[in-house]
DNA sequence: ATGAAAGCGCTAACAG
DNA sequence: CTGTTAGCGCTTTCAT
């Protein structure tokens, strides 16, 4: 069923049905009707690629996040769509896996689709990548940091800081031994975050201890496998930091399997305050990091690019969000509750 | 930078080029490589658009779902996206948000798109949507099952069954008193289990408790909500079987909070058995529901009727899986632990 | 207000 | 092996 024969049933020229489609205004009334009618019944759809090809535009924003099963990517995209639903664009979500060879495979196929911009999220791909999407007339945003990318708009969190004010609250309520767990992924923000962690500690005259400092992949796993670790050494911290929940989840399970209690033989800190992070027993102290925003946020960015691609005030934008300590039980605590900053 | 342009720069004629992009084995080498050579330096992409009006195939797919949140259903996600990755398809994830107007919109927008399939997972839709996806050349798949659509292919699991044994457990390791809180979506599957549960007591003599009985929208929340309420009674359960994960967090949630303790005063039973239900305390018995690989099957069973799309075997398929329990500790146990069937 | 016709960029017969 | 050309279905001047 095409735009002709839908001419035909109707009686006029297929211009004119084209026109009820886009500019119904300039129809008159009666024809427009039957026009319709006309369609409706055929159960007629333009063809897209036919409308693509004048238009040029697809009405789609591409979201290439590094894994679907991370509760906190799924937050980032839920604000990034609420956004694009709202302006009636489609988003087509990617999963890179934390692949850069897949990330890359992702982003050729959405600059052949033609899509009308995409938001990375804590990718892996480099500044050539990108250039290569930039220079297709694609608008781009990153959320959360990346070490390869520069030339680029991105909304983030300052990591350092936060996981500074994190360890920070460790030290304040008598903790020295404190070990930091640190994904593997996503890197350049991790690595922040241990600096945020040495800085806390250098501050305050503690020696580093580089056994404390562990790498571990990023999930529920890694985090038990790095925890055991540390309940193996000879001497043991009093504290963890996890640079994720996911991590401390992994953490406070292996403390449970191995008979250490948490706060009061152990403390866990954990970073971005996922849903269930104050579901599991104890309930966790982490840096709430405001993940629907930062999709919200990177949206709103990449469709002021997209509005403004022509002009040339392409200067790259930077949003940078605050985070806040969430206190509950897992790291113990004194007098203070609830959020301290 | 178009096809003309390159034909032009290699000095030979767009269907040479058109050539060297669909079939490179009808071309000399020579000119290929000359031509391949202009197309790397031009940085050319073919439009996809053009492409698409004379192919009339997007090599996408997509998957609607109700709620990207629920780390459940992005683990069907992952299932599918793995085989349509694996075809070298593009799969577009679509976040319904339990609401059929909503994913209306979505089918609508997915019809005009033209994309090649549609997975359907637990979703509102009714007969007459599905009729006008299916009519346009769409062939579309469930996963889990729909009181309104019953012309379709479909994979789900026994819910009712599942339910049904879950329940018997219960009333196997003592209790008696046992409360349901199902969740209200997905419909269909929580009505089923409410009749496994049903069956399960009366089977065993055991007088139905209306009160016992509770919808809870199907979140932790809810299932806090729900609890409190089943906490309050004068004849309190001893046992309470959950329709979700989620919903047992927030029923676990809520025992904490005052003060009962799980399984000693009163035991609970989830259902699906998410990453999560093992890492809260008490590590939750509940149902294992095979997620990705309902994923997988849908997708495959998809790409199947794409592939046989003109024949007419249009027979609907119907895949069955069955679930098993998994006993940890939050309905306390006897002698069995593991998985009995 | 409506129609005729020229593209949009690409593919695939058909010829050579 | 390569070029010419007729569409694919739609939008949009340009006439009328």
């Amino acid at each position: 069923m095409n735009i002709k024969e839908i001419a035909k049933k109707a009686g006029v020229s297929v211009a004119t049905v084209s026109r009820v489609l886009n500019h119904p205004e300039s129809v008159a009334s009666d024809t427009k009707e039957r026009i319709l009618t006309v369609i409706k019944e055929s159960e007629y759809t333009p063809n897209w690629f036919a409308r693509g090809l004048n238009f040029n535009k697809t009405n789609t924003i591409a979201l290439l996040i590094p894994n679907i099963l991370n509760p906190g990517y799924m937050e980032i995209a839920k604000g990034v769509e609420d956004v694009a639903h709202q302006k009636d664009y489609t988003t087509l979500l990617c999963n890179g896996e934390n692949d850069v060879s897949k990330e890359r495979r992702y982003a050729d196929s959405l600059i052949k689709r033609r899509v009308d911009g995409i938001v990375l999220v804590s990718s892996l791909l480099e500044d050539e990548d990108v250039e290569l999407i930039k220079k297709q007339g694609i608008p781009v945003v990153l959320i959360g940091e990346n070490r390869n990318i520069s030339d680029v708009s991105i909304v983030r969190i300052d990591c350092q800081g936060a996981a500074y004010k994190a360890v920070r609250h460790l030290i304040d309520i008598g903790y020295r031994d404190i070990a930091i767990i640190y994904g593997d992924t996503p890197e350049i923000e991790n690595m922040r975050k241990l600096e945020g962690y040495r800085h806390a500690l250098s501050e305050e005259g503690i020696p580093d201890r580089e056994e404390l400092i562990l790498v571990a992949p990023n999930t529920v796993e890694g985090g038990y496998i790095a925890a055991k670790k540390l309940i193996d050494m000879e001497k043991r911290p009093r504290a963890i930091f996890a640079s994720s929940d996911l991590l401390a989840f992994g953490v406070i399970d292996a403390m449970k399997d191995f008979g250490l209690k948490v706060p009061e033989e152990i403390a866990v800190m954990g970073f971005d305050n996922i849903r269930m992070s104050n579901l599991i027993e104890p309930k966790l102290t982490t840096v709430e990091k405001p993940m629907h925003k930062m999709g919200v946020l990177g949206a709103r960015l990449l469709f002021d690019l997209m509005d403004s691609k022509e002009e040339e005030d392409s200067a790259n934008r930077e949003i940078l969000l605050q985070s806040k300590l969430k206190i509950r039980k897992s790291c113990g605590h004194r007098e203070r509750i609830g959020e301290i900053f």
